[in-house]
DNA sequence: ATGTAAAATGCAAAAAACAGCAAGATAAAT
DNA sequence: ATTTATCTTGCTGTTTTTTGCATTTTACAT
């Protein structure tokens, strides 16, 4: 029997149920279990299954059921949140927005920072209240099903309510020229009262969404008062955001 | 049973039902509870899952919720939000509480089920958010770290301005003479405030909770309009309940 | 505080993986 | 035809992985 040939029982095999045992196999085929366990070691090499202990697994099958729930960009997201997370100073009041930005935010605040946070992000308020000296407070309202994040009136409401010193908040998109801006106009409202709830407002924004805009209009650029990117703050695409009054980190 | 194969399982049973045992799995699985362990050790160091104590939950569950990990009584508090669902028709305007039956509750909510719901828990507003046809109106306030719910002043306020056709709360301890009572008195305020706002209150507790008491109190026995046990409605030990003016699912 | 369930630890047997070697086959070059 | 190099295959002994069991430690609920 060829190489080729047997290896090619063992793709179908696999395929047809979706694993294998070399043992099985190599007794199907009447060859040592070495051979095997080197042809499959081969065709994990190139791609056409998953060798595992003992046996072989289709791809399909292990890729489907995995629901990988990987946020998009997360190590540019943790550069800016450890940049963000540094501003942070004990005693300190401040709100932290929805998005995966600010909630890589939440999970880098240190264990002994004694903080006050305002949000209105369930995801970052489940993961602020594991840190034992911070202070939640859940700004209420509707939920918005996507971002999981309170909206409408009534959470504008709540935050006309507060003060804060620093806010830190995330956009859609962000230009130089037009400012912050998003897609939705409920999201743009409540970044409106945050900010005017905030003595310091913070942008934290992956480069890949520096000139960009859109329909909605959050604020003017200078409104911002630090900006936080992944990149060097010397970095070349952060040129234009220079001449404005923003501190950029 | 190939090892990976084995953890595929465990990773698919975890997204189906949020959680699970490790005796169950053990059993189902037909290996002993050590592997079943480090299974699952494994798949939690990999991100795959959560490990928690006697079993695992899903991730996108809820990222880190501490009432989650309390996977006692699931299937009697299954039993008792299943009961409860059916309580619930279209059009309905529902406050549901905080805890491990409430969330059960949450999950058991058809998705073709029109609803408003008000929720001061951070796990039951993001069970809902996931329910395409449900309102969901969070109420803000301070977040208690082991609960997970808005707590305080603001929540009672903002508590005081709704109105719903029912609400479901638990409770800590509940007995036929002493009524309600709690081992925390701040809860004690919010549930207060939460019958208040209702024109209907449903309790849901597991029967290992009936004939307890603790030192606050919420209200009377008879303030609940319906009581709702994994139990059987004419069992023995919700008699001593049967002479109020109570439903007794 | 107490009893029970779960987790961690160490251990041993079995299975699988691995590395190295030698026999046989194949193909190309002399 | 012989040699040489390469590849394939099976075998051997060793190492690693996996698994279940017994025991201790820890965590949890009451």
């Amino acid at each position: 029997m060829l190489k080729e040939e047997r290896q090619q029982t063992i793709l179908s095999e696999v395929e047809l149920h979706n694993r294998i045992l070399l043992t099985d196999i190599a007794e199907t085929l009447d060859v040592s279990i070495d051979t095997i366990r080197r042809d499959v070691k081969e065709l994990d090499l190139n791609k056409k299954l998953r060798k595992v202990h003992g046996g072989a697994i289709s791809l399909g099958f292990t890729t489907n059921s995995a629901r990988n729930q990987n946020i998009y960009a997360v190590d540019q997201k943790r550069v800016i949140a450890q940049k963000a997370a540094a501003m942070l100073k004990d005693g300190a009041v401040v709100f932290i927005d929805g998005g995966t930005t600010c909630l890589e935010l939440a999970q880098l605040i240190p264990e002994n920072l004694d903080l006050t946070c305002f949000t209105i992000s369930l995801a970052v308020a489940m993961e602020l209240s594991n840190k034992p000296n911070v202070t939640v407070i859940m700004i209420g309202g509707q939920i918005a099903k996507e971002s999981q994040i309170a909206i409408g009136a009534n959470t504008i409401h709540n935050l006309a309510e507060i003060r804060v010193d620093f806010s830190f908040i995330g956009t859609g998109y962000v230009d130089a020229m037009f400012g912050l801006t998003e897609f939705d106009w409920d999201i743009v409202q409540i970044k409106k009262a945050v900010i005017k709830a905030s003595k310091k407002t913070v942008l934290l924004s992956i480069s890949e969404k520096l000139n960009s805009q859109h329909r909605y209009k959050t604020c003017d650029i200078n409104t911002i008062n630090t900006m936080i990117t992944e990149l060097d703050p010397n970095n070349d695409l952060l040129s234009a955001f220079k001449n404005n009054d923003i501190k950029i980190l």
